[in-house]
DNA sequence: GCCAACGTTGGC
DNA sequence: GCCAACGTTGGC
């Protein structure tokens, strides 16, 4: 029983063309650095599907669909004192920031925009579209899932 | 444990 | 660039 999320990323920082110029189509989602989104991070299996959402891009969107293909282990970032996600308080001994690997599925044959997701009745439970909701992390359920993929014109799998 | 100040996110 | 809606920090 597969789940769905939804990972928020500034295309400018890594994009979804990023990931699947990436070696294998994967990558792991470094940075996340607040604890409900890594919380998520941590229930996440392998096979879940994952929307790739581009934010602070005009419009927002929904980029493209990939695959969590190893679950949560901490960030490597949080340790490397030139990375923008160093974190003097974490120590490999207590990590504190974990990141999962994803992998690219498809990017949708057309994206779809944050606007044409607030105007779909079925999509207004979704959390990304809840006020103040500010998390890079956030779960999608299986309607919002399929409703989506239908959006963009995709079957699922 | 409270809460004010501050920083960040992200749509607009 | 603005600003609402958070989360985090740190003094007390």
């Amino acid at each position: 029983m597969a789940k769905y999320w939804l990972m928020k990323t500034e295309p400018d920082c890594f994009s979804f063309a990023d990931l699947e110029a990436s070696p294998g189509r994967r990558s792991g989602w470094e940075g996340v650095r607040n604890y409900q989104a890594r919380n998520f991070m941590r229930d996440m299996k392998v096979g879940d599907g994952v929307l790739f959402y581009h934010s602070s891009t005009e419009p927002p969107h929904v980029a493209g669909i990939a695959r969590v293909v190893r679950e949560a282990y901490p960030d490597p970032t949080q340790y490397d004192e030139t990375s923008q996600y160093f974190d003097p308080k974490a120590t490999p001994a207590e990590p504190r920031w974990l990141h999962v690997d994803i992998e690219a599925e498809r990017a949708l044959p057309r994206p779809l925009t944050l606007t044409v997701l607030r105007d779909d009745p079925a999509l207004s439970e979704m959390a990304l579209l809840r006020k103040g909701q500010r998390l890079s992390v956030l779960p999608v359920s299986e309607g919002e899932w399929q409703r989506l993929l239908e959006l963009a014109g995709v079957a699922d799998r």
